[in-house]
RNA sequence: GCAGAGGUGGCGGAGCGGUCAAACGCAUCGGACUGUAAAUCCGACUCCUUCGGGAUACACUGGUUCAAAUCCAGUCCUCUGCACCA
């Protein structure tokens, strides 16, 4: 396949939603222009069941450097995932089973090729898995490997530093880890890299490995982390991680509850959105314009990215009939009872809102469940299914229909 | 191996014989206010309950006591220093 060149495409690598290039933005620009097949990959850890939209930034890179023509590959690093980033654990990892592995990486070509185009026909992305190289490596290899590093080295990352200031352990194997990825390029024979900013040591020490083997400098581009400056992020403690299997409602709900100042940021890295779009969203936000409204747009084009128009456009009425005009009566997630009467604490728990019926009582105490629009007060309450009823439970809410045998 | 320090709820971290389901902070969840934003305020935050209570919990296992997260013994684990350096 041959390489392309334009200009709109290659700018766009370079600037949008990229934290640094190394060793220069020029450098890459540089190879662009070449009219040389670059090999480019990312790889993506299987440590969970689904990949998340922090995915989605490299994976747009990815498909970038597909469209002009390049080599991609989607690595899953199968057998890195066992041993563990440390990246930004100030505790050791544990260590994933095989087993726990193979289940959680199934689903993600699925779920990336919502972003690239991975089987296009013209120029498809390689789906590779890293323990096909790294499983076979025996000790003389990786003593071997291991002596291209110095311990001082490893040291300067800052989650070690932060370890041993807390007289916290640091095993012998999360040293290891970088070098196994450096040599996923030395194996695929890289020419660029792509992750987020969190992964330039990582990436580093790829480039450093390569050097020595193949005696080719390595691209590193880092991609800007979904977060400002003051420490608002998006990620799973914020309890907003947005899952590529999540609903187009989930998708749609959690955006919205994005911290304002997310907005610019999310628009450059999770959008197809051009850089001088990007700005007008800028302005549009500094000239006092309600941040609801955009927000509600870039909702729109995330749910669309990661599912389709129809359902970010399903997703959009559902969250303004829901949640702004309150109105109980669209689609709704249902739930189905097969009694003919059900106690609140069970119907809560059966909805899996609470886990407890302690809890779920709680809940009760603290005025959050309604049926049907009004509050329920008492938790020995037994709820009869003659008809369907709405069960609203904070920001929960289900339709519940019984079942007749 | 020796010596010292230590292991408490999702995290950090008090408590050091009864009033401890465990201070305080963070995170989380509800409510108010809103735009399912932020900020702020209020409340909740082991499980079960016939709502009176009950059952488990402070690394593990035993013991002492009317009573243990708190005292004793053993086990496991972590950290620090020393020794060992094949």
């Amino acid at each position: 396949m041959e390489v392309l060149k334009d200009e709109k495409i290659i700018n766009r690598i370079l600037n949008k939603g990229v934290e640094q290039i190394l060793p220069s933005p020029d450098a890459l620009k540089e190879k662009l222009l070449s009219g040389k097949r670059l090999n480019v990959y990312q790889g993506f850890d299987p440590t969970a069941p689904t990949l998340h939209i922090g995915h989605t930034v490299g994976m747009r890179k990815l498909e970038d450097f597909r469209k002009l023509g390049h080599q991609v590959y989607f690595v899953i690093g199968d057998f890195t995932a066992r041993i563990g980033d440390p990246t930004d654990k100030t505790s050791a990892r544990v260590k994933l089973s095989k087993e726990q592995v193979e289940e959680n990486m199934k689903v993600y070509v699925e779920q990336a090729s919502h972003i690239i185009d991975i089987f296009n026909k013209e120029n498809p992305v390689k789906v590779v898995y890293n323990s096909q190289w790294l499983e076979s490596l025996n000790f003389g290899d990786i003593i071997d490997i291991a002596s291209v590093f110095t311990v001082q080295q490893m040291l300067k990352r800052s989650m070690f530093q932060k370890r041993l200031e807390e007289d916290k352990p640091i095993y012998l194997h999360e040293f290891l880890y970088p070098l196994m990825q450096g040599y996923d390029c030395v194996m695929m024979d890289i020419d660029v890299e792509i992750g987020g900013n969190d992964q330039l040591f990582n990436m580093l020490a790829g480039r450093d490995l390569i050097m020595n083997r193949l005696g080719k400098e390595k691209i590193v581009l880092a991609g800007k982390l979904l977060e400002t400056n003051d420490g608002s992020k998006m990620g799973k403690s914020e309890g907003n991680m947005i899952a590529l299997n999540d609903s187009a409602n989930d998708i749609f709900g959690k955006v919205m509850t994005f911290d304002d100042k997310l907005l610019p940021i999310a628009f450059e890295i999770l959008t197809s959105y051009e850089l001088e779009q990007v700005e007008e969203i800028k302005k549009r936000l500094t000239s006092g314009e309600n941040p609801m409204g955009i927000k509600k747009l870039l909702a729109y084009e995330i749910t669309k990215d990661l599912r389709s128009e129809q359902e970010a456009e399903k997703a959009q009425q559902y969250f303004e009939n829901i949640f702004q005009k309150k109105d109980l009566s669209t689609e709704i997630p249902i739930k189905m009872i097969h009694k003919e009467n059900i106690n609140i604490l069970d119907l809560i728990v059966e909805c899996n809102i609470s886990s407890s019926k302690s809890q779920a009582k709680r809940l009760i105490e603290q005025d959050a469940v309604s049926i049907d629009g009004n509050k329920i007060k008492n938790w020995d309450l037994n709820i009869p299914l003659q008809k369907d009823i709405i069960l609203k439970c904070g920001r929960h809410v289900y339709q519940i229909k019984r079942i007749t045998q």
